[in-house]
DNA sequence: AAGGTGACTAACA
DNA sequence: ATGTTAGCCACCT
C-alpha cells in the first residue's frame, strides 16, 4: 500500500526540511538524493508549488546563484541567505563552502581525497 | 485528460 | 565563448 503521493516531491522535502541553517544544497544534489540526479528541474518545480514552509533559500543552482522565481526574487532570495550567515555576493554564494550533504548519504567524497 | 511550463544540469554546435 | 537541445518528472491550465 504505498500511498506515493509522488515519493520524488515527498524526498525532496524531506531533505530540504534537514538543511542546516547557514548552509546550501544544489537541486541537482537534491534530487541526486531522491533518486533521479537528472531530475534538478524536478526540485525547482516542487520547490516553487511544494511546501512554501520548507527553507528553500537554502537551495541554490549549481553555480551558488539563486532563484530567479523566488517570492521577491533573486535579491529577497539573497537577502533571507544572509539572514541566516550566509555571504551572498552578486547574488551568488560560495557554494563550494557552504555545500552540505545529509550525514550518511555523502558519496564518499568529503573525506577522500 | 493531455499538453505545456519550469526556482536545473549537462552535452553539443 | 554563447546558444540550443535534450532529459528528468511534478505541477498548472
Amino acid at each position: 500500500m504505498e500511498s506515493v503521493e509522488s515519493n520524488f516531491r515527498v524526498r525532496v522535502e524531506a531533505v530540504v526540511a534537514q538543511i542546516p541553517k547557514g548552509r546550501v544544497m544544489t537541486y541537482g544534489q537534491i534530487a541526486a538524493l531522491c533518486g533521479s540526479a537528472r531530475s534538478a528541474q524536478i526540485v525547482g518545480s516542487i520547490a516553487h508549488f511544494g511546501d512554501p514552509n520548507l527553507p528553500w533559500q537554502r537551495v541554490v543552482n549549481k553555480s551558488g546563484g539563486l532563484a530567479a522565481g523566488y517570492p521577491g526574487g533573486r535579491h529577497g532570495h539573497a537577502e533571507h541567505l544572509r539572514a541566516e550567515g550566509v555571504e551572498v555576493h552578486d547574488d551568488h554564494v560560495d557554494v563550494h563552502a557552504l555545500l552540505w550533504w545529509p550525514p550518511g548519504e555523502e558519496p564518499a567524497q568529503q573525506g577522500l581525497f
